[in-house]
DNA sequence: ATGTCCCAGTCTCTGGGA
């Protein structure tokens, strides 16, 4: 069974790339963020074409979160049971996401279901903008939402794997340039310790379980050729409790899907493979991607600390 | 390199978010 993570940034811009995608790696399960749709616009039929069911769970402009099954999708749960979201395609404008108004509890950040015998949660943390801004205040609420949710809804001895965008870099060694982003978003030790606090209840992160070489992200931001450049971090992730955890036989990253054309989102797809690997797994997803972390490491010699820091979705 | 991409509305450009 392969389980797959993927920050689309517009499921509908990016609807020939997930179809190509789908067909590429053959996930059984692949949870979707930032499909910047609402409910009503999903596109449930080319997912059906391809064999799989949607369950998503958006509120238009922004956020979005979605998960495909070809292994059925049964209980689902949105916004943790919270009850309904903003809708952010009516009446959008200047003021709409102003600090006065910014409440991620009120967005589309998470959505759940069972397939396949896992019971699998898609969640977008919310980014943080600023260190200490009301948006990473909100931010680390809404962490602490999650173990909540965690301590009340989910139990640490079932098969669970919470996957998505969380807007974490968890280790120096899941970012380009630790001195870059040093002062930064996603690197904080308060966002870092809201990561851990999901891992303290009983969560493995599955990647890294299997693949501690450094220098393999899963977003770069689309400007200044940072892709090219392995310019990136890891904050997309896949953890799961133990029950899935000592099933997992392999993890990467497709940094194909981050190429090329259609114009692709700024994350590459995640996943993990339970019991069995899958058949394309041996044939190499990025034959470069190792060369380019070796060279980068070299790289890691003197170099100005960038001025803004990064900024992911 | 302030370097790109997505969205909706003010709609062939702009502002906001990532």
């Amino acid at each position: 069974m392969r389980i797959a993570t993927w920050n689309v940034n517009s499921l509908k811009a990016r609807l020939e790339k997930v179809e190509w995608w789908l067909e590429r790696a053959q996930p059984d399960v692949v949870l979707l963020q930032e499909t910047k749709l609402a409910d009503d616009d999903a596109p449930h039929l080319p997912f059906r074409m391809a064999g799989y069911e949607l369950l998503h769970h958006g509120e238009g402009r922004w956020n979005g979160v979605a998960i495909a099954s070809r292994v059925g999708i049964a209980d689902p749960v949105a916004n943790f049971g919270d009850g309904p979201v903003r809708d952010s395609s009516a009446g959008a404008g200047s003021g709409e996401t102003a600090e006065e108004d910014f409440d991620p509890f009120d967005e589309a950040r998470m959505v759940s279901a069972t397939c396949g015998g896992v019971r699998v949660v898609s969640i977008y943390a919310p980014n943080g903008r600023v260190v200490g801004s009301p948006f990473y205040t909100g931010k680390l609420a809404w962490f602490a939402r999650l173990r909540r949710w965690l301590d009340e809804a989910a139990d640490p001895g079932e098969a669970l794997v919470i996957g998505g965008d969380f807007n974490v870099a968890p280790a120096d060694d899941d970012v380009w340039d630790p001195r870059a982003a040093h002062g930064g978003t996603h690197v904080s030790p308060e966002e870092r310790a809201a990561f851990g606090a999901l891992l303290e209840w009983g969560l493995t992160d599955a990647y890294r379980g299997l693949r501690p070489e450094p220098g393999r992200y899963t977003w770069w931001d689309y400007r200044a050729g940072n892709f090219h450049k392995n310019y990136g971090m890891r904050i997309d992730h896949l953890l799961a409790t133990a029950a899935v955890a000592r099933r997992v036989v392999a993890a990467e990253i497709d940094r194909e899907a981050r190429k090329g054309k259609p114009v692709p989102s700024d994350h590459a797809p995640l996943f993990i493979d339970l019991d069995t690997p899958g058949e394309l797994i041996d044939a190499g997803w990025d034959s470069a991607a190792g060369r380019i972390a070796a060279r980068q490491a070299k790289d890691l010699a003197p170099r100005q600390a960038a001025g803004p820091g990064p900024r992911s979705g």
